[in-house]
RNA sequence: CGCGGGGUAGAGCAGUCUGGUAGCUCGUCGGGCUCAUAACCCGGAGGUCGGUGGUUCAAAUCCACCCCCCGCAUCCA
């Protein structure tokens, strides 16, 4: 079994934002997870580059936009390593091995016929340079006011229209293909009226920043193909035998995380892209909801409204954001996002449970044995303890494997809350004085789930549970089996009470 | 018009596919504990599950119609 995750490749044009951050965040999870599983993993994330936009950036800067882009992509590259975001490769559209495999696979097409040359006629704006469609004019001028007019252009098109009922077929057969649900329904209801042919250049004269098509040179190709291949040559799809090993390997396993705003893109375009390629198609497309702010608007970045990642990191930190990204929201679902909403999810679950159950119970052990406690189980409870805490690995795979890493937080959040409980029933501070072991092996067992705990939430938190680790005195990295074995603690070794390794944390006023 | 979602305690959300006395978190009220990060534990209050009608012994859940909110509606993410 393999794991192979994509995001969206993101408009080296746009700054970071929570958009972009809660994508990668999840995508970074399961695959962590994955890893943790002991799968072989392969995490996929980078940048779109080619485009009107970046052309127009870069002239305004007065850069040629390669250099232009140079400088872009360090934004994500550096929001990335910040957010602890642990990805295999960084593809960026302009790396010269990518547009190589573009170009091939478009002189593919075009030599199978797959590709066509035809007039398109649109209303066409001068000083924005932009195409507008009938139905967005506005009063017959562009949607900002500039004069349109009418003209008509050459332009090379896919057929993708060929590939409806192959595609259809392929939805109804495979229901996991488009994940979930309710954004299959979504598909089938577009692909329910019939399907065009796909525009998929433009002329250089009026974007001259993208690849050439192969044949012929006085176009480029319009995003589609550029982007969207990005997941096959990232794996070395086309660039001959050896590096196709790993595309080999982990084609078939491909799950392509997307935001719900380019479900079609991902679902129809990019699916019949691969079926004329005669690639076979990624295993899934699993489309996530939005952050919404207060009014239930989209975060969007052209409203100003950007809660950027950096925001909350500074308060909760990185490991806190990265927590309430995948606790808070049921991926696929849209989810509120507020700063209150993400301060009062983590003092209840990071500072009042876990948090506070480390403190309590390391200071204990440290005061009355000076370190570990010896281990036993006499009490039932301890042994009921156990039981749930070792079973808690299987419960969190299960989850992670059909895409829900909030349920999975949530079996170990139950996990800590049994053991909040578990410690208030046998009360080792009050039985210390009167019978030493009874007290040992109650806090022996609040330690090893912290340890537990900690193994199976450090995907989410690698940090912080690294560090919780090694108050325990664990210097091993995180593994699944010591996740599913009691008695790993050595009695009598070290642990570190520290600071409290989640402060509650407190909005700003 | 059409397509796809959504409308469940003060707030935020599950549950709806596979009908069976409505669940979680936060907040709130009361109690306990006092080891701990004003934390932890126990208990209570609070919902006619958007509306109307239907199917059924039984409907948040299935069916029909209606109201309200959001997204999409094929090119410039």
């Amino acid at each position: 079994m393999s794991f192979y995750i994509t995001t969206p490749i993101y408009y080296v044009n746009d700054a970071p934002h929570i958009g972009h951050a809660y994508t990668t965040i999840v995508a970074d999870v399961l695959t962590r997870y994955h890893k943790l599983f002991g799968e072989e993993t392969y995490f996929l994330t980078g940048t779109d580059e080619h485009g009107q936009k970046v052309q127009s950036a870069a002239d305004a800067r007065g850069l040629d936009p390669q250099t232009h882009v140079d400088e872009l992509v360090e934004r994500f590259r550096d929001i990335w390593k910040e957010l602890e975001i642990d990805y295999d490769f960084f593809i960026r559209t302009t790396m010269p091995f990518h547009k190589q495999v573009v170009q091939d696979c478009l002189q593919k097409l075009y030599d199978k016929g797959e590709i066509y040359e035809d007039s398109y006629e649109g209303w066409y704006s001068v000083s924005e340079e932009m195409f507008y469609s009938e139905r967005e004019l506005v009063d017959g001028k562009s949607p900002q006011g500039k004069e349109v007019k009418k003209i008509t252009e050459k332009n090379y098109f896919f057929k993708m229209s060929k590939y409806q009922d192959q595609l259809l077929k392929h939805i109804e057969d495979n229901p996991q293909f488009i994940q979930p649900d309710t954004k299959k329904n979504e598909v089938l209801g577009f692909l329910a009226k019939p399907l065009t042919d796909l525009c998929i250049s433009r002329p250089k004269s009026r974007l001259a920043w993208g690849v050439e098509l192969p044949f012929d040179r006085s176009y480029v190709t319009y995003v589609w193909f550029d982007a969207l291949l990005n997941y096959a040559t990232a794996i070395g799809y086309g660039q001959g035998a050896e590096k196709e090993q790993l595309f080999n390997k982990f084609w078939k396993d491909a799950i392509h995380l997307i935001g719900k705003d380019i479900l079609t893109t991902h679902s129809v375009y990019w699916p019949t892209m691969l079926m004329a390629l005669e690639i076979p198609l990624p295993k899934q497309i699993f489309a996530h909801g939005w952050w919404l702010n207060e009014d239930d608007a989209k975060m969007s970045k052209s409203e100003g409204k950007v809660v950027s990642p950096l925001d909350m990191k500074d308060i909760v930190g990185v490991d806190g954001l990265r927590y309430f990204l995948t606790r808070e929201i049921y991926l696929g679902n849209d989810a509120k996002f507020s700063k209150e909403l993400v301060v009062s999810k983590l003092n209840a679950e990071l500072a009042n449970n876990l948090g506070n159950l480390m403190s309590r119970t390391v200071k204990l052990a440290c005061k009355n044995f000076d370190g570990v406690p010896p281990s036993s189980l006499k009490d039932a409870r301890t042994s009921g303890l156990m039981e749930l805490a070792v079973g808690t690995a299987k419960r969190v795979k299960q989850e992670i494997d059909t895409m829900s890493p909030n349920t999975a937080l949530g079996h170990v959040v139950d996990l800590l809350d049994a053991t909040n409980k578990y410690l208030d029933e046998l009360a080792p501070w009050k039985t210390v004085k009167e019978d030493k072991d009874a007290a040992a092996e109650s806090l022996y067992a609040a330690l090893e789930v912290l340890r537990i705990s900690a193994v199976l939430l450090s995907p989410v938190m690698p940090s912080k549970m690294n560090e919780l680790l090694e108050r325990l005195g664990i210097t091993a990295p995180a593994d699944i089996a010591a996740a599913e074995k009691w008695g790993i603690l050595e009695p009598g070794a070290a642990l570190v009470a520290g600071d409290p390794l989640f402060p509650r944390a407190e909005l700003p006023s």
